[in-house]
DNA sequence: CCGGTTTGCGGCGGCTTTGCGGCAGGCCCG
DNA sequence: CGGGCCTGCCGCAAAGCCGCCGCAAACCGG
């Protein structure tokens, strides 16, 4: 008997066509229409995973989410759409364990729900998963290569994105510009100081363009740049 | 049998959901809702961290650090609205050792759990800790280049702060100019004694713009400076 | 109380660091 | 081969920092 999987979306298209592949999988597929039956039903038929879209009537995936997080560790993946601001993937803040941005192939739902599952089971050994940033309004997936600043996606260069990760994944803290240079390239290479400058003006440049208002970039005179928590 | 750990919130949801995952992953949790009833629950089930988070009721999370630093060096990691003001990142200046800002993701916090408690076992051997300083109000950390006074911040150029840490790090203890030439640059520089005056004269008056009142920098004629505890 | 010494403090010139526009070489892709 | 992007660096201007000066006030021993 397959691994039984909670699929809970409003569109019926969706729910239809993914509960015909994953069941073709051998998967066992429990499909609801909206977070309030699902969360009953969740109660009744345990699953091993949830697929929950984020948008729904009457209550939507994030209060799922956080109803199901009160109770268990139940693995879960988000569907959201690509024009729900990027912001919604903040679901994963919220303690979701993956999520994929409408439309998105049979295919890669079914590598994602594997992944997410093989994860679970031997959760200690393989801490691989999606290690998103998020600081206040600033939101970063380095396996997408995604950057958000208040919902707007922010088009980073890998540099760019490197340097920005390094200082945002531990607000507040300093980094000079060799331990920049270490994060954007490996360690022991030689270039000019001053190139991180170049980055750092090509990134505030960037996440301004989104938002005039923006500076957390902050820079220490004589030390080097940190990233000001909201 | 695994690690203790102290969680303590005022929010039941997150209460329950962090300690369901931190219990699969073979952690003993001790669940508190409020400061008051953690520092009598702490005193008669010893744990090997905390994590608190800042705003409960009755007693605050900085409080109850302050308390628990007052009898150990418990390693302690701080849960933090979005919300909450800069000053509350200042708890890293209190003495905790990381902080998190909710919403976070189950597995971030498993993350700084783990990098934490790593940290505490290679403590003895290894003295590269946070350096902070604490004196009554006034809160440096050389890590983040964070100075305040009264939970406001003061911005110190490094030659400054060098020489406020040295006065700082031994209140009381009196250093005469040499002494703090060497802390601010290396040993062995040749400058006139004066210029310590002139770092001092900017280093009042910062830290005066933010508390007319502030006069723990005290001049011994003929001597130096010391820094007098509240 | 006096004179010499030490300190507070405003100010300033020079040096260092940073912001930023721009550019040319390299790489990728069509 | 041509065009577009990324990137490292240059050079100038602005900002920041720092050491020192000079004067007035504070201090102290006699």
């Amino acid at each position: 008997m397959g691994t039984r999987i909670a699929l809970v979306d409003d569109d019926q298209n969706i729910l239809t066509s993914v509960s015909l592949t994953l069941e073709s999988e051998g998967f066992e597929v429990d499909c609801y229409h909206d977070g309030e039956t699902a969360l009953r039903g969740l109660g009744r038929r345990p699953v091993e995973l949830a697929v929950l879209d984020i948008k729904m009537p009457r209550m939507d995936g994030m209060e799922l989410l956080q109803k199901i997080r009160a109770g268990s560790s139940l693995p879960v993946i988000f569907l959201t759409s690509k024009d729900d601001e990027l912001d919604e993937a903040l679901g994963l803040g919220m303690g979701a364990d993956d999520y994929i941005t409408k439309p998105f192939s049979q295919r890669l739902l079914l590598a994602r729900i594997r992944a997410v599952l093989r994860r679970a089971s031997h959760e200690e050994m393989d801490p691989t998963g999606p290690n998103i940033v998020r600081q206040g309004e600033l939101l970063m997936d380095p396996d997408r290569h995604l950057c958000s600043w208040k919902g707007k996606e922010v088009k980073l260069t890998v540099t760019e994105f490197l340097i920005l990760q390094a200082l945002a994944a531990r607000p507040g803290m300093v980094k000079n510009r060799d331990q920049l240079m270490d994060a954007a390239y490996g360690e022991s290479i030689f270039l000019d100081d001053r190139t991180i400058d170049s980055h750092i003006k090509r990134l505030r440049r960037k996440v301004k363009a989104q938002d005039p208002e923006f500076d957390h970039i902050e820079t220490l005179y004589g030390i080097g740049y940190k990233y000001r928590a909201s």
